[in-house]
DNA sequence: ACCTAAACCTGGGCGC
DNA sequence: TGCGCCCAGGTTTAGG
């Protein structure tokens, strides 16, 4: 599933590819995953606009157009852009310069959406950015008492941390996923801050993880699958002291964690 | 304000 | 080989 170093490693590959071209054309191959307006009305929208830059804000790819609007593209669990087309292609954006950008979605959960304004997406802040510092991550915890697992997954507490980095961020941690928010001492607030920073860094720098669907734009696997502690790990030895990892579910989600390496 | 759970989807994996 | 069943999950929505 796209989480932000899947969707970070995909911005840095299409930019260039699209900067500075027009979309000249844009086929509909399936209307579902475009929201908010009629498709006919997104393609009146669109074609014409020059692509600028193209951003990242948590896993949402922001292209920004010549005009100041926005496309906004959310891969949901099986998107995919892509510089090829693969079987479950919805939508083909031809651009300038005989290219073409296709959005695949086996699933249909991907999102694609047109704002006349940078769009308002109610997020928590950006684990990545400097300014998410160790006392305000202490701050936020404070308020709730909510199991961490599920805080972590929450995208208006902190934003881009989907179901495999918020797992192995808490292995990484010691800290056992049930626990409640509130209850973290500042050793753990810190340790776990830390854990989610490195986690994604490093999932970054290894293009992200292919568990099922992710692939990068060129149709390429990510590398971060092969360092996964213990996320899909289910039944098989802890790497640290060997104990079965177990799934539990936590707020509808798949839960994985080592007993004995995180209290 | 806070929390829970269903709904949206369909390919892939499993059992038979 | 093929059928039916169930699971996966990010986000939105409804409800408590």
């Amino acid at each position: 599933m796209p989480e932000l170093p899947e969707v970070e490693t995909i911005r840095q590959d299409v930019l260039p590819f699209v900067r500075g071209r027009e979309i000249k054309k844009v086929g509909i191959i399936d209307p579902r995953n475009i929201k908010g307006i009629t498709p006919s009305l997104f393609v009146k929208k669109v074609v014409g606009e020059k692509i600028v830059d193209l951003e990242r804000r948590a896993k949402y790819l922001l292209f920004k157009l010549a005009s100041g609007k926005y496309l906004v593209i959310h891969l949901g669990m099986t998107g995919r852009l892509l510089f090829a087309p693969d079987d479950y292609v919805k939508v083909i954006f031809h651009l300038s310069g005989k290219r073409a950008l296709y959005f695949s979605d086996a699933r249909l959960f991907g999102k694609i959406r047109f704002y006349s304004h940078y769009p308002e997406l109610k997020l928590g802040p950006e684990p990545l950015q400097e300014d998410f510092t160790v006392p305000q991550f202490r701050q936020m915890l404070k308020q709730r008492k909510i199991a961490i697992k599920q805080l972590l997954l929450d995208q208006k507490f902190i934003s881009g941390v989907g179901n495999i980095y918020a797992n192995e961020a808490l292995f990484r941690a010691g800290i056992h996923p049930r626990r409640p928010a509130n209850s973290l001492n500042d050793r753990e607030v810190k340790k776990l801050y830390k854990a989610i920073k490195q986690i994604l860094f490093e999932a970054i720098k290894y293009r992200g993880t292919s568990d099922s669907w992710y692939v990068d734009a060129k149709g390429k696997k990510g590398g971060f699958q092969f360092r996964l502690k213990v996320y899909g790990r289910k039944d098989e030895p802890c790497f640290g002291c060997k104990s079965k990892v177990q799934r539990i579910v936590l707020g509808q989600r798949g839960t994985y964690f080592c007993p004995k390496c995180q209290k």
